[in-house]
DNA sequence: CGGCATCCTTGCGGATACTG
DNA sequence: CAGTATCCGCAAGGATGCCG
């Protein structure tokens, strides 16, 4: 076990394995912070932010599947995290590029070292899934 | 920029930046895994059961603040995917233990590393917040 | 082009009560 | 002790329409 990533191994096993506050996940960075991770486009956008700096339309055009809604809010938020950067620049038709602020960059480490777990161990839960579905409840179809 | 953490760097870069097949990030192990982390609870018990192995009221109160419902719901999910296993022993008053499995510990690092940005950059988001707050919508009380 | 406002549906998630 | 089952509130999230 040990942890050798970022240099603080246990902040977890030193935060949790207490009686947990219980909110205090919530209320806490960490809380918020996995939130937004767990956020379906959020992450996304960091990344996809991650690659180059992108206009509004573009990341519309890029994801394709999310609402405006969700494209502004989800923007407005990071914005507001201090992990994008929005810019408007007054042209004749506005033009407004998103980009990633150096803050934001910085997430995209640890967030590719889960990403980089999903993508080891996917199988292995696929397999759990199918495992446990065989077991549980679909036998005879 | 570039990635040293667990070998797989751009993960994301290789798999996003392209033009996002949209609900391929839904349909892949990452967003699966994302979900989960996303998940109140989910990564939480992840935690708590990366310390020691517990029992199911041992849960409750550990992080009593769930209900019966999503301590319920949330190990079957985890159970499903194969983090978390369930040992029931037959004894007079049924005990059951769940713990973690081989894969639920690997997971533990990634989710530290994740945890460890949250709490060093915690401050940072913190301070963004109350920027854009106070150039946005909350002038004079 | 780049938004914001509104409506309406979905399902997450909590409280409660009952069973093995 | 360890769940399962039911009810209900609430807000996340998609679709649509209008404005700068």
């Amino acid at each position: 076990m040990s942890g050798t990533h970022t240099g603080v191994p246990s902040v977890l096993a030193h935060e949790l394995p207490r009686p947990v506050p219980a909110d205090e996940l919530a209320a806490c960075p960490v809380g918020d912070v996995f939130r937004r991770v767990g956020d379906k486009w959020s992450m996304l956008l960091v990344i996809l932010l991650g690659g180059r700096p992108h206009r509004y339309n573009e990341l519309h055009r890029a994801v394709e599947g999310i609402s405006q809604r969700m494209l502004t809010r989800t923007l407005r938020g990071l914005e507001a995290d201090g992990l994008v950067r929005r810019e408007v620049h007054p042209t004749v038709p506005p033009a407004v590029e998103y980009s990633l602020t150096p803050l934001g960059r910085t997430l995209l480490e640890p967030l590719s070292a889960l990403a980089d777990w999903a993508v080891r161990h996917g199988t292995e839960i696929d397999e759990a899934r199918s495992r446990h579905a065989a077991g549980s409840g679909a036998p005879s179809p």
